[in-house]
DNA sequence: CTTGTATTGAAAATGATTTTCAATTACAAT
DNA sequence: ATTGTAATTGAAAATCATTTTCAATACAAG
């Protein structure tokens, strides 16, 4: 599904839960439908009065806050700050995460059931959710200091 | 270890960087080395007060600094906060976490290799760190409430 | 004991998030 | 298209968590 099409899907979804399409949150909605980074309230804020200026950045909490509630955005929990959000990835997904540039990938087929079911069994919890993450270096940063200057 | 004997220990590894053994540190470590649950500054401030009134929440920010740079506590990630510190375990383990009570067990045995490998060749990145939890229902909260009343 | 320095807690400063509120705007109903 | 109304907006103020500052205190080495 192309970037366009999704933010109408967002707005139209947005609408259907009763909410009013305005220009601030269609500027933060094409926001978070195109990163590919895990952004805090105030990257928003700064990212999204380039598209529309007078932006409040009460409106950035407001709407980041109504995005989540929809499930369109998750937040996500890294080292450095924890009220970063990211567009939510279809099905299970986890987070591998690059700590040098924040670039953010999905991956899935982590099978954690058997360890699930011991840890239950030998702990006696109920287990039902599970957080897992990956950090690394992306292939970008990877790069030697060489190759970057050719651009 | 004995929780007394582990006391001691940090207290003398708190020295042994160069630090001062004051009464309210040993009250803080008392209660870091001795809670099942993750606290907060807060909960440490006021759980602390007990046993050392006129303990100031500033003392508490510092010693907690103090000891996770020592290693000792580490700093835990929950749904409802993000800075809960937890005496750290022995080798790689994981957390398994009470949403009811806070109730917190570690487990180990969890292998990623595979899967890390996987998502490494597949993505480019060069993973180094991992972030596992598992949440739950303790034993405890899992009884019905007509059992908790026999106390 | 004396002394030098790390540590303490109150208060002030900072920074992030939330609340309040009057003005504006979207949009459903005419 | 016009209107009425409730949702939304952004500025400012309030709140909450964390950090900094600083003068007084207390640890521990000698
Ligand atoms: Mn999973
Ligand atoms: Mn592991
Ligand atoms: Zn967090
Ligand atoms: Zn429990």
């Amino acid at each position: 599904m192309t970037p366009t099409i999704t933010v109408s899907r967002w707005l139209d979804l947005l609408q259907s839960a009763g909410c009013r399409v305005t220009a601030p949150r269609r500027a933060i909605v094409e926001l978070m439908v195109g990163t590919s980074r895990a952004l805090g309230p105030i990257e928003v804020f700064d990212l999204g009065r380039a598209e529309h200026p007078g932006l409040g950045l009460v409106t950035v909490y407001r709407t980041l806050e109504k995005l989540e509630e929809l499930g369109l955005i998750e937040r996500v929990h890294l080292p450095d700050g924890c009220h970063r959000y990211l567009r939510t990835a279809d099905g299970h997904q986890h987070l591998l995460l690059c700590t040098t540039c924040g670039l953010v990938q999905t991956f899935a087929g982590d099978d954690l059931d058997p360890l699930t079911g011991k840890v239950a069994s030998d702990t006696g919890f109920a287990i039902n959710e599970h957080w897992l993450q990956f950090f690394g270096t992306c292939p970008d940063c990877r790069k030697p200091i060489s190759t970057l200057s050719e651009s």
